[in-house]
DNA sequence: TGGGTCATGTAACCTGTTACATGATTAG
DNA sequence: CTAATCATGTAACAGGTTACATGACCCA
């Protein structure tokens, strides 16, 4: 999946580890979090299959570089990718694995912890926001705003998904709520 | 992870690798799928952690099964990881990694593969409406109505996310069309 | 002189996936 | 007779995480 991805990146244009893991964070982080260590290590996957090259830059003033580049075959690797339907999606969420096992806890501690979760969910929907004005800058860029447009898709994917995940949250919350004072009222 | 949805189940009572791998079939795999060997191999690191214990068991007419027993570790071990705080979720989303790249294929084509996602996404749906009853039937197995609640959460987030995700999918498909329709009308 | 940016990775480990392997009983 | 259920795994590989390692340049 991380080949794909980096495949996507370097298929916009030729790019260093280095940029692939800035472009990264930049963009693909709200729902891929990559890790330095692991990009350089895919992107000697990628050569050993034949879907880039790399060429070394000397720089002065600066370490040098190796910029990757895309090849034929990886272009028809990353084409692969895209038609290639897989509607199955396994989803994993680490949220859901431990609130199914909440039951072990109070609800007193248990609200808390929804509290928890909603602030996190607050700093994902800022860090949301806060992208489209890197998309208008980006579409500038790579000249291609058809491109920019699918960037726009997984934003509001995010806005969306953090949406309801707040909802989610008030709503359990307030189930809670009200066995609690079920239980005061006693 | 996996380690401790584990934990959580033994917790509810002992039980056989076959009867783990079911229960995470039957209630935690719209969330959380494990492959039965993964099952069988954490069993093993569960044991070797001194997090719970195994008993043979002997029966005839049927294959000699194991069972597994959390122990006082084991719970200490499952309470940790419920009150460690770690609201920074990554979520890992394959959808959103091929929605971003989709710019490399054709209006045409990607209205199509929104409608994939669609059948997809009814799939999912259906599979998470059809869990209640089970719900019910397995608050009475357990005889502990509170636990039941957490589950009936997991499953709520599941029908929530299936209906944001459709409107995403409409969104998307929209905004599509209209490009399309745009250009044919020139 | 301390932190940020530029720029590269390696090694060990942990977690998840895929393919394979076996074999009895029971219900339709 | 055939498929499902019961019941266990192993081996190899792929993918992701954590910790460590280096070093120059530039700005405040």
């Amino acid at each position: 999946m991380l080949k794909h991805g980096i495949l996507g990146l370097l298929n916009y244009g030729s790019m260093t580890g280095y940029e692939i893991n800035k472009a990264f964070k930049d963009s693909l982080s709200y729902f891929w979090n990559a890790q330095t260590s692991q990009i350089y290590r895919e992107l000697q996957t990628l050569k050993k299959n034949g879907w880039a090259t790399d060429e070394v830059i000397e720089q002065d003033g600066k370490p040098d570089k190796k910029l990757f580049t895309i090849t034929e075959s990886g272009k028809a690797e990353l084409t692969r990718w895209l038609i290639d339907e897989d509607t199955e999606y396994a989803m994993r969420s680490p949220l859901m694995m431990k609130t199914f096992f909440r039951g072990e806890r109070s609800i007193e501690e248990n609200i808390a912890y929804f509290d928890a979760l909603s602030e996190g969910c607050d700093a994902f929907a800022a860090r949301m926001t806060a992208t489209p004005p890197d998309i208008e800058g980006y579409a500038k860029e790579i000249g291609d705003p058809m491109k920019a447009l699918y960037w726009k898709m997984t934003v509001d994917f995010g806005t969306m998904y953090a949406q309801m995940y707040r909802s989610w949250i008030e709503k359990c919350r307030k189930e809670l709520e009200e066995i609690r004072d079920e239980h005061t009222a006693d």
